[in-house]
DNA sequence: AATGCACTCACGCAAGTACT
DNA sequence: AGTACTTGCGTGAGTGCATT
């Protein structure tokens, strides 16, 4: 039987690592075992084969790819139009591209909206909201660009994977370029336009006017995109002509490709390919974290995974460590400043993140709780009540999953057994923890979570300070 | 092109609280 | 002790930039 590779922490980049399993008191968590048989995956049977299209089929709500596969071959492709009940299919971009443009021509050119209302794009699954007719056009634009980098993604995926069907991931944010033209920041240009497309070639041919007389005294080249209303100039400057072009792609939009299942952009080729690799079916994962036994499909998302285990920097006021400097000020901004910049409107409550302030909105001042039970009539205002409360109709579904590791006592919620661990049992936190955690061991059970990795410059410089 | 690293943002788990 | 509801905040995914 073959075993998983197993990582080490040894491996990790950073030599000054080292692995604490701090018993304390307490047990760890259940031991992970890394080993096992990978599992071959049949790609075929698992997701059907690829579907042919000589008949359109009708453009699904969930769809949204202006891009579909026809068969295995580096030419059996059609472009979609996902615009709402059209679904038409083209050989070649142009087609596409013509056909949005129609689209425009038919249903907004020089039209004005509603009094009171606006334009909404028409794509499905956008509807985002347009001020005027122009304002169609420029974002019907960017998605044309979009369209171009989903064929550039698929390209991408059929090199790996020829007969993946989906990346695993929810659709992702759409472009939400509002339709104002796109200006181009470069020194003394200033030139508008209104396709996305010739914006990006536009600022990326400014680079054949950077020559070595660009050069400063320290010999680099400065990036020379004014922004804003003070014209003020990118502070940026790199050392080659090739890192700059790169960095231009930040203030024109380019991106290399986009994923033709969920529609996320990226930067480079690199960074899609890590997204491709996330989310393979259980099996084609077989690196294995010596910590929580997450499976990873390679080694370098296995050491992306890792890093967030190593923690290496400690908050000056408390015991915490975190694993980088800005989640540490992060901490020390909520948990010490306790500041608060986000308010509601509604009821005056204020919150440190955006983020919380939006899911107090959604569950305090929206009337109609949303998520409804498929099997029964109840129905819930959070989706993890909802999610929590699915489970009890499943038929192996066991109530108490959490386990306490000094006694038989079993509970329903993690709240609950902390409550129990400070008062029956009088345990203290674990040493570097702020809360109580639980992990989720291989038989479904909860158990506490003891083991942390912290650098050793935190751990020496925590003897300095005993 | 690949890799390393620090950063941001959204998500989701656990805590806190109130009630039974 | 069980449960529901709401908040706090740590983590994962993705990004830009620098380096190899």
């Amino acid at each position: 039987m073959a075993a998983h590779p197993v990582f080490s922490f040894d491996d990790v980049d950073n030599d000054n690592t080292q692995m604490l399993l701090e018993h304390c008191h307490l047990q760890p968590a259940e031991p992970g075992t890394s080993n096992g048989t990978p599992m071959s995956v049949d790609f075929n049977a698992l997701l059907g084969p690829l579907i042919p299209s000589p008949n359109p089929a009708p453009v699904s709500a969930n769809m949204f790819s202006w891009i579909e596969a026809t068969g295995p071959n580096e030419n059996d492709y059609n472009y979609v139009c996902i615009v709402a009940g059209c679904g038409q299919r083209f050989a070649r971009f142009e087609g596409l591209d013509c056909h949005l443009t129609d689209h425009y021509k038919n249903e907004y050119a020089g039209r004005l909206p509603e009094a009171g209302t606006h334009f909404t794009c028409p794509v499905t699954r956008c509807n985002l909201p347009l001020k005027e007719s122009e304002h169609v056009y420029r974002h019907l634009r960017s998605h044309v660009f979009h369209a171009s980098k989903q064929k550039t993604g698929l390209d991408v995926y059929r090199e790996m994977f020829p007969d993946l069907r989906s990346c695993g991931f929810e659709r992702s944010p759409l472009l939400q370029l509002e339709g104002e033209p796109w200006i181009c920041g470069w020194k003394n240009c200033e030139k508008p336009f209104d396709d996305l497309t010739q914006f990006v070639d536009h600022v990326t041919s400014h680079m054949d006017d950077v020559s070595s007389a660009d050069l400063d005294e320290l010999g680099t080249y400065h990036c020379e995109w004014v922004s804003g209303i003070e014209r003020t100039r990118c502070p940026q400057s790199f050392l080659n002509r090739r890192c700059l072009r790169v960095h231009l792609t930040c203030h024109s939009g380019d991106r290399a490709c986009a994923c033709p299942f969920c529609g996320a952009l990226f930067t480079n080729r690199t960074k899609f390919k890590d997204h491709v690799m996330r989310r393979l079916p259980e099996g084609e994962a077989t690196l294995s974290c010596a910590l929580c036994q997450k499976k990873f499909a390679t080694s370098r998302l296995l050491k992306l995974h890792c890093r967030k285990h190593v923690k290496s920097v400690k908050c000056a006021y408390c015991d915490v460590v975190m694993d980088c400097a800005s989640a540490v000020a992060k901490h020390m901004k909520l948990v010490h400043a306790k500041i608060k910049n986000e308010k509601c409107d509604e009821c005056g409550m204020t919150f440190g993140i955006k983020a919380d302030l939006q899911k107090h909105v959604a569950a305090m001042h929206e009337i109609e709780p949303k998520f409804r039970c498929r099997s029964c009539p109840k129905k819930f205002r959070w989706e993890k009540q909802l999610r929590e409360h699915e489970k009890t109709h499943l038929e192996n579904y066991i109530a108490n999953r959490y386990l306490c590791h000094k006694c038989p006592m079993k509970y329903k919620s993690g709240s609950s057994l902390s409550r129990h661990f400070t008062s029956v049992h009088n345990l203290p936190l674990p040493n570097g923890f702020n809360r109580f955690q639980y992990k989720k061991c291989h038989d479904g059970f909860y158990r506490l979570q003891t083991a942390r990795c912290i650098s050793k410059e935190v751990i020496e410089a925590a003897k300095l300070h005993v």
